[in-house]
DNA sequence: AAATTAAGCAACCGCCGGGCT
DNA sequence: TAGCCCGGCGGTTGCTTAATT
């Protein structure tokens, strides 16, 4: 039997999301939740198979996705779960609230598995400092293992960058989580961590996107089109209040929460 | 300043397993 | 039980940006 590919490309759109696409697949899921995916796009009006769309949510749009560089405490957690899982993404993503498979697959093969490999290489190199081989294989090796390599101090770096903009962010997050509390009051049916972490975005491109104060913002090259749409243009917590009440009245303010 | 190379990351692809009929 | 559908997963690709020559 051959199977039918996962989503039928004739007439479906791939590569990266405009912030219209985003819209729409935002509100959609406001309003109804995911409960099938592959029906969904073809409701929602994209033309986007639903695999696409449920990575779109899973790996950028969904509400508590965690934005920004990691932390030197979420790298060593990966670089642990690692050793004990494997390449279980997932699994190793569970640990990590807010990461999703994808970014700590993009980390480990981008960044931990270079510096494991040179910590690695370091360790064996100081082993045989008194080999006097000289082979350019042993020059590279060298050099990769130099602790101050950009790769390693990048890491260190924006570590430690990550860490002052997460109090700074956490401080921005617990005042506007209790204003989104207090407006929430008024719609109870609708979760708390909807509002609060949508409105967590304050002064991001993104509005599920934590603003990382200072650094700027990765990820852009799919919001091209940024300015022109109001969902992506709201630069204060009033404007994210509005828009996604008005959002949220406009999709029928259903009283079934969506899944996120 | 232009061309080339490397790095980073979003998105796609194909496979697998669970659930349903 | 077999066949099918669907969601989820891991590997990989390809585009964009940054760094280097």
């Amino acid at each position: 039997m051959v199977r039918a590919p996962c989503c039928d490309k004739m007439g479906l759109k791939k590569g990266p999301w405009t912030p219209e696409e985003d819209q729409i697949l935002i509100s959609y899921i406001i309003k109804y939740g995911h409960a099938n995916w592959r029906a969904l796009p073809k409701q929602a009006g994209l033309l986007r198979c639903g695999k696409s769309c449920r990575l779109r949510w899973i790996n950028y749009l969904r509400p508590d996705i965690k934005r920004g560089n990691f932390s030197r405490e979420e790298e060593e957690t990966i670089i642990n779960l690692h050793q004990m899982l494997g390449n279980r993404w997932s699994a190793i993503a569970a640990r990590l609230p807010g990461r999703t498979d994808n970014e700590i697959k993009n980390v480990w093969h981008t960044h931990l598995k270079k510096r494991l490999k040179n910590s690695h290489g370091s360790n064996k190199s100081a082993s045989k400092t008194t080999s006097s081989t000289t082979s350019k294989a042993s020059i590279n090796n060298q050099s990769e293992s130099e602790p101050s390599s950009s790769e390693f101090s990048s890491l260190t770096d924006t570590s430690v960058a990550t860490v002052e903009t997460k109090d700074h962010v956490q401080d921005m997050m617990n005042m506007i989580k209790s204003e989104a509390m207090e407006f929430s009051e008024s719609f109870p049916e609708i979760d708390e961590s909807l509002w609060w972490e949508t409105l967590s975005a304050e002064n991001s491109g993104n509005p599920f996107e934590f603003s990382d104060a200072g650094n700027e913002l990765q990820h852009q090259s799919s919001f091209t089109s940024s300015d022109s749409v109001e969902f992506y243009s709201s630069s204060s917590i009033d404007d994210h209040m509005d828009f996604w009440y008005d959002l949220f009245i406009s999709n029928g303010g259903s009283p079934e929460l969506p899944e996120f």
